[in-house]
DNA sequence: CACGAATCCTATTTGTTCTATGGATTATTT
DNA sequence: AAATAATCCATAGAACAAATAGGATTCGTG
């Protein structure tokens, strides 16, 4: 049930653009590096993310990658889709199997593991589709500031 | 986020033997051919399953495998976290990486997809780590009543 | 003890997905 | 035109999943 490497870099990438106050749009090569991400990977993984409207990109000399939405408007789960597919923990429940069933499936009616599922995908989607990337990084900063008070006292 | 074949051919199995109230031992070639599955495939999963202590097997004739628990002390969450590993969806919330980091992490504390992947790893384990074998036996058969019913109703 | 029934074990095959890279192309600014 | 930067295309290598093959081991029974 691990995340792939794409979506961890995507979610990193992601995480530094909606930290940037000074600057809206990088290169590759700078979140590449920013984030210890090989460039070339990331060059397609930010592709992608340009495919599904969460990222702008300009060609030629100043252009570079930028949020197409605010971080707020734009969730883990819509992020973690655009890599993993819809997240069905399986394929009866999955979009593109419209109300099908699964290939082994013998009654699908009555299928205990379709019914327990469900609720685990159920259970996936209440975190992260609720979840937006502004608050992913809010949550980072909190923990940052609560590391430095303590350093603070230890001192 | 799909789980692989072999969990779901074992709950589907175990599923089997826990909805049998007739026998209570059952062959490999049994299981295989009641619930879809090839055999030799199946033999490595109950193989799998009996080292885990869910399953019980006697060798030689009148032998073959039977449920070692009660289907209710029985968790879909350890059936498969037999197969899938824990099901961190990153590797720094995973028990092998005990307190440890993901191998690509530039800082541990205060990373934000941790700290999100946290709430979706507990929200995962409080479905599957609470919903048992009988629970989902239970679950199907009253599907198959509902549906009954209804044939009930038409006639 | 010998035989057959059944699980147990090791290895291999086959196909697919994941991670990553290389090289050529297109768009944009100066 | 020249430089910059994203875009597109193709593919290699590793890891993993699904399934199969063949034999080894254990057990009950005649």
């Amino acid at each position: 049930m691990m995340i792939s490497m794409r979506s961890k870099y995507a979610l990193k990438a992601l995480a530094f653009l909606a930290r940037s106050k000074e600057k809206e749009t990088f290169l590759i090569a700078e979140l590449a590096e920013a984030e210890h991400i090989p460039k070339k990977f990331l060059e397609a993984i930010l592709l992608t993310l340009k495919s599904q409207g969460i990222l702008a990109s300009r060609k030629g000399p100043g252009g570079g990658y930028s949020l197409a939405k605010a971080p707020a408007a734009i969730t883990i789960g819509s992020i973690i889709r655009t890599f993993e597919g819809d997240m069905a923990p399986v394929h009866c429940l999955s979009e593109q199997a419209r109300g099908g069933e699964c290939p082994e499936c013998i009654d699908h009616a009555t299928c205990g593991i379709r019914l327990v599922m469900t609720d685990v995908h159920q259970a996936l989607a209440s975190v992260l589709d609720v979840v937006t990337l502004a608050e992913m990084v809010e949550r980072s900063d909190f923990e940052r500031q609560k590391l430095s008070r303590q350093l603070d006292y230890s001192i």
